[in-house]
DNA sequence: AAATAACTGAACATATTGTTCAATATCTTA
DNA sequence: TAAGATATTGAACAATATGTTCAGTTATTT
């Protein structure tokens, strides 16, 4: 990739997640962002099309890196069980805590909204492919979706509720569903 | 209250509902709603401040109506047991399918995360009340937060995979964590 | 060094926003 | 039912954001 693109993507990303945790999604102006990134006006659009393109880009960058070994790990070998989810999980969480910086300026705004669909839908995938039957009288997407949900949800909590490890976070989760 | 009054928030109310899932939250603009609700600009201003202020407002309403109960109930008696909150809950989906007309455009859209941070704040009330303790190892606040999400985030796959009853999805939620 | 591709910034038409105000319509209560 | 209070109307306003275009500049690649 062109250093010159990739400088202008670093740029618009860190102006977009300073002004995300100063001012929220809605009151951030897209001129906001070109003026914060220094960078001409015309530039940003043949990057992004909107301010929604934008974060999804966003998110979609931070979630390529936090899932990349759980997909590299789902083409090595496919004996997955049990311990194997719960290793995955935790190395989801060492990712998603070395961003941080990013993380918590997207989640404190309405684009926190936007982030946690887009894990979601990475998450979704990871449990399909675990989980093969639900509990008696419980539909299976239920049960698929619910762990989706808690998973991406307890990231949020623990995000604003710092101080615990990735595996005692992954132990929370794990305490309602195991 | 004027019926004057009353007219012009159910038309905004309905209009806006309306065009949420006609074209979602971000793509209305608040001359769409003026237009459909057919009122006078200035009205509109003189009512809501903005967007956001409508929409939490229309929140609020659905929500006020939908846990009316539960609040009577705390005021009578305190002997509140597991049951009583399994009734609760029973009654809020009573309600909330009552009114699925409007719920169901509002989740249709980007506003569903408003509706849904909204639904869990008057949870989260509910749930502090109930639960005192929490398993070993299991950070209270996180207990009471996680049954909040759980019990929305329910509400909201109720509503786009129809074919349950109230009794049926409280049975669902309670599952994980009865 | 030549060719390719990305960035710039000014200019443009279009659309939305939030306010103001005098005129009109509707409610309330005495 | 008449008078006073209150809500609605709609036109006009300035301010701001949007998305596009294009000719000129700068960086990268071969």
């Amino acid at each position: 990739m062109d250093r010159r693109q990739s400088k202008t993507r670093k740029a618009v990303f860190n102006a977009f997640v300073e002004l995300l945790s100063e001012k929220g999604y809605s009151n951030t102006t897209i001129q906001d962002i070109i003026t914060r990134a220094d960078i001409g006006r015309s530039t940003f659009y043949s990057h992004f099309q909107t301010k929604d393109d934008l974060l999804n880009a966003l998110c979609e960058s931070i979630f390529d890196h936090a899932f990349s070994e759980s997909a590299t790990k789902e083409e090595t070998h496919d004996f997955s069980g049990r311990k194997d989810l719960k290793d995955d999980l935790t190395h989801i969480l060492y990712h998603l805590d070395e961003s941080r910086g990013y993380v918590e300026g997207i989640l404190a705004s309405e684009s926190g909204d936007v982030f946690m669909r887009c894990f979601r839908d990475h998450l979704r995938e990871v449990f399909e492919k675990e989980i093969k039957k639900a509990p008696d009288g419980i539909p299976i997407e239920y049960a698929i979706e619910r762990c989706a949900w808690d998973f991406s949800e307890t990231v949020r909590w623990w995000m604003s509720h710092g101080d615990y490890s990735p595996e005692e976070v992954v132990g929370f989760f794990w305490h309602y569903i195991g």
